[in-house]
RNA sequence: GAGCCCGUAGCUCAGUCGGUUAGAGCGCCAGGUUGUGGCCCUGGAGGCCGUGGGUUCAAUUCCCAUCGGGCUCCCCA
């Protein structure tokens, strides 16, 4: 604190030994439900081009205008990725996945990057998982991509959560509701917010999405989108529902639901939590059918969701969910004496080369000290070695948990530990 | 971009109406138990009281600035 030091940068954090195995059994969950759905993990640079995150998020949103951290190396632009829905679109048009036929069902893990102000539940550097459905109109896709998100909280055993479902619309849907929408917000312009009359004109739909109370009111009372669909796309909407229905996922229809991203088309949808706090949202996502074209590949209908990882875990906390179980060492290799410690060092390694995790201490301590490490590192047994055990070869193997004691050879001693 | 709150030991936090060597609990180390952990007892190490400046005989305490952290608005994971 005094002296010079370092430390992280702003909004980003150290996870410490302490955190890690959290999420490793987070990270392991994932994979292993990733595996049922018969996902494949997909890995991409931390950073893009910063022209693919202006054309595949917008231009104009919040992320773009003023979230990204942007720098510059010869005349390359580059960016630290946001969110990892465009950059996986790049990889699939970039490697020519869509030849591979089929469809592609990619998931992901990884940090991300935005320069906001940091509070509780955000980050400036924050993980996501997610997955990306990429091929597919169909609204099992849509389904499929919500069952996979729903799984990861019901597996953990998050239960308190909303997920939100809204459709909004397909281009031709999206232009008809859009005029709808302007054509009764423009005589009020002057009564809305400042945020709300810039986004009358460049993206009025992100109107439905505002907070600020004195555009409340016309919110209420402003068309909704639903009434404008056409046929397609309500009846893809539709489908999404009732399918979401039969597997038993419960939603609430929001038309307000718009969602930051400029890509998505028909299916949006997020999962917020009241354990959070102010940063409300566990997981959002929807369908893009426009991004794979608009990044330079074949029209491609797509859809997916992206979850925040930190978020999850401030809710297993408040949840009192712990994903770990108490971390396993099996023996400790108890050394009095300069004999004894390089008996230890060949046995540890006698042991792991048998399966078991075993240490010793490094450092030349005494035996109290020993047996108080063995017990802070939750050894389940300690194996004590001092002069007599090595001239009679007959070890004393101590159980931590019953404090009881058992003496044998050192095959016999492992032996027992298999009981 | 805007608002509010907070910086004292590894951690959580007392304290000083300005006045000798700045405290507690937990943790760490050691001893009590010359070869036995957790419980208990005793002792020890560990602080430029975030940083810089000002006021003062004297500042960890008061004032200003600055840096760092937290929370909130906006928005999102």
């Amino acid at each position: 604190m005094a002296k010079p030091t370092y430390s992280t940068p702003l909004g980003m954090v150290d996870i410490l030994p302490d955190e890690t195995p959290i999420w490793r059994a987070l990270e392991q969950m994932i994979h292993e439900e990733a595996a049922k759905f018969n996902f494949q993990e997909i890995r991409t640079p931390i950073l893009e081009p910063t022209e693919l995150i202006k054309r595949g998020v917008g231009q104009l949103t919040d992320i773009v205008t003023k979230e990204i951290f942007a720098f510059q190396k010869g005349d390359t632009h580059y960016v630290l990725r946001p969110e990892l829905t465009a950059p996986v679109v790049r990889s699939y048009v970039q490697h020519h996945l869509d030849q591979r036929g089929g469809v592609q069902k990619l998931y992901y893990i990884g940090p991300m990057f935005r320069a906001e102000r940091p509070q509780k539940g955000r980050q400036r550097q924050f993980h996501q998982f997610g997955l990306e459905v990429i091929g597919s109109a169909d609204p099992i896709a849509d389904i499929e991509t919500i069952a996979f998100m729903m799984r990861i909280y019901e597996r953990i055993g998050i239960k308190n959560f909303t997920l939100k479902l809204n459709s909004v619309g397909d281009p031709e849907s999206r232009e008809r509701y859009k005029q709808v929408l302007r054509d009764f917000l423009e005589p009020h312009r002057s009564e809305l917010s400042e945020l709300s009359q810039t986004r009358l004109d460049k993206n009025p739909m992100r109107i439905l999405d505002s907070k600020e109370p004195e555009d409340q009111p016309f919110i209420e009372q402003a068309p909704v989108i639903q009434d404008y669909l056409n046929e397609d796309s309500a009846l893809h909407f539709d489908q999404v529902c009732k399918g979401l229905t039969a597997l038993g996922i419960s939603f609430e229809l929001d038309p307000y639901l718009v969602r930051g991203m400029d890509y998505y088309t028909r299916t949006a949808f997020e999962l917020s939590s009241p354990d959070l706090g102010s940063q409300d949202a566990l997981a959002g996502g929807g369908r893009y059918d426009l991004l794979v074209e608009e990044i330079g590949g074949n029209p491609t209908p797509a859809v997916g969701f992206a979850a925040g990882m930190e978020r999850l875990l401030i809710a297993c906390d408040e949840l009192g969910i712990s994903l770990t179980q108490d971390n396993t060492l099996d023996v400790y290799i108890v050394c009095l004496g300069d004999e004894a410690r390089h008996w230890g060092l060949s046995h540890v390694a006698k042991l792991r080369a048998k399966g078991y995790s075993a240490s010793m201490d490094y450092i030349g301590r005494s035996m109290k000290a020993q047996m108080k490490e063995a017990n802070r590192e939750q050894a389940k047994y300690t194996l004590i070695v001092g002069e007599q055990e090595l001239e009679n070869q007959v070890f004393v193997l101590r159980n931590m948990s019953e404090s009881t004691e058992e003496s044998g050879s050192f095959e016999e001693l492992i032996h027992k530990l298999q009981s």
